[in-house]
DNA sequence: ACTGCTGTTGAGAGCGCTCCCAAAACAGCC
DNA sequence: GGCTGTTTTGGGAGCGCTCTCAACAGCAGT
């Protein structure tokens, strides 16, 4: 590839001696200007590059970070809520002279031996970690082995630094909203329920409704796992106990639950109101158009990105010991929970 | 992180040298079986991993390669090709023991700079790319410093290795299934015809009308974008001169046309017959769902990935000097064309 | 002129690994 | 036992860089 010159073949061209070079490069101060302008034009002329893994072999950084998604392969099919993130997350990395390395812990090598390759090895110098299972092992053991790792998506140990929106405020604001369109038996389908996202979108619901002093059924509380296939079971169920509109916990559900709602013969929203959670792309094109929650997705993952490097590129005490930023979300009201009529 | 155990530490505890244990980790011959196993047992007891710089400092491997991303932002948001394309590639490394490391060529840095961090540094094995504009300048980069890489989306110059669904023949088999139903005005929204993908889909839509004697109106032919907007406005267009059935070069265009159709009161598939390319998810939830064309894109990574990697894994004599794969694609038939009346 | 100080430069060591080569161990055979 | 030839093992060098430290200016103050 290119480039295969060395640093003590730029300091011979520039007259100068290794360290000198090196000092440049690293703009280090102590280098007279004349000295320093020479060693740069050669540098130019010659477009040389230091050698990473010298480099790093040195420094002990990589200059590479991390994405580790452990979540199951389906999702990162339909789902463009990882691509928005990767996004965002790849161009803070890259804006400051980062590189992303993708891992997914799901492939045929397995989480373990995946995350010895990955973590071990000494390639990265940090993680950005993707919304996980509380139960998930693998938080605790970057934590065991003390790597600098920023989560999207709240996590319940104390020590764990995160970027997320306030999913329960968010769930609140939907379920809220279709309570004053007068709506008295509202249904969620959840989450799987070891996710802090799906359980705080529910403890959302339940607060809404305690707001506007409903009485909690726990027969319109139904568990999916973000799935269409889920969504449209959960609509089932929920059509079958009289509700009269319904939060899916994200757009795929609810998407799932407008087919139901129209196999049954049923009209959205004058029948059966729905509300989704995501905005994607879909949700606009539906028809009725879904009213949903809107995460600023891509930035969650830069503001990730930017937490973990500002970690790498300073001294580990000058933070607080786990700063966790909250992002804020946004109902976006469309036409599938009647609001407009 | 973890182990800062070193292969001198590994000789010292396991009661051999250093260069036994190289051995042993790099699977050599000439070690005796009882040595062997007594080494694998140490580095077992002690988790201990080779620093992957060090090893590559002398190696000139890093068992990393990219994957470049030139396309423009947008694109990636909305359309799940990229994901697919990702996961595909992700995998196919994975189980190789490489790992990706993801570069969008579209950040702050701009396309220059990228190209010296990443490709430059020595940071890459090799890389695979995503489908490119013709003119982009990065191939021709890439030749010319020798990099090894492989290609998504075919390319005509001679010398490019590359992975790609055969474009001419699936778009000729969407039109002729269009024709087939009796269709004599088929017009087409067409790519960005500098994109290797937009410009054989026009040529597979000619030879299907040449095939069913239809002479070719120009004005049936309308270059767009890949973007639902542009889809928008070459529905329009097309409608004004009376096309009875459109073939979007791709979903998303096709989402633009029918809610342009629909716009005018016209009804899909009786008034005008709509095919896409691609099958994305939203393909078969749209009403009426949409006929479209099917590639395996998960594949075409990771067969990609796979080219490339037996590329870097084996002396690169034995392989011809550029290899071109190309996958089936499938129509698959739902509503939008009208066959299932 | 001599001392002390600051700013600039170069040489040496060493990061952890692989590779080469020589030494050691072991065989087989007179 | 001595001579081959083969396998197994260990030590040295070196990959290209950074970092520490000593040497050397240049300048002021005495």
């Amino acid at each position: 590839m290119s480039s295969s010159l060395t640093l003590e073949e730029i300091a011979k061209l520039a007259g100068v001696s290794r360290s000198t070079v090196s000092r440049v490069i690293n703009d280090q101060p102590n280098v007279r200007a004349p000295v320093r302008e020479r060693v740069w034009q050669v540098i130019r002329e010659t477009g040389y590059q230091p050698h990473a893994a010298a480099r790093s072999l040195v420094t002990r950084r990589t200059r590479i970070v991390g994405a580790i998604i452990p979540e199951a392969l389906t999702t990162l099919f339909t789902d463009p809520f990882f691509p928005h993130l990767l996004c965002g997350i790849t161009l803070a990395c890259n804006s400051r002279g980062y590189q992303l390395m993708l891992s997914l812990f799901n492939g045929p090598a397995g989480p373990e031996e995946m995350y010895r390759r990955v973590v071990g090895g000494g390639h990265l110098d940090g993680v950005v970690v993707a919304s996980t299972r509380v139960a998930d092992p693998l938080v605790g053991r970057l934590i065991d082995d003390s790597v600098p790792f920023v989560m999207v998506g709240r996590h319940p140990d104390e020590r764990v630094r995160y970027v997320d929106i306030d999913n329960v405020a968010a769930a609140r604001m939907a379920v809220d909203h279709l309570a004053r369109l007068g709506h008295r038996r509202i249904g969620i389908v959840t989450g799987p329920l070891d996710m802090p996202s799906a359980s705080d979108r529910l403890e959302g619901y339940r607060r809404a409704l305690a707001a506007h002093k409903l009485r909690v059924d726990e027969g319109l509380i139904v568990e999916g796992d973000f799935t269409e296939a889920s969504g449209m079971a959960a609509a089932r169920r929920l059509l079958s106990v009289r509700a009269t509109a319904i939060f899916a916990a994200n757009d795929g559900m609810a998407v799932g639950a407008l087919k139901v709602i129209r196999e049954r013969g049923l009209q959205v929203p004058e029948d059966v109101a729905l509300v989704g959670f995501d905005d994607l792309p879909i949700a606009a094109s539906l028809q009725p158009a879904l009213t949903t929650v809107r995460q600023p997705i891509e930035q969650m993952g830069s503001m990730a990105a930017d937490l973990l490097l500002s970690l790498l590129d300073n001294p580990p005490e000058e933070h607080p010991p786990a700063q966790k930023l909250i992002l804020p979300a946004k109902l976006v009201v469309r036409e599938s929970c009647g609001a407009l009529r």
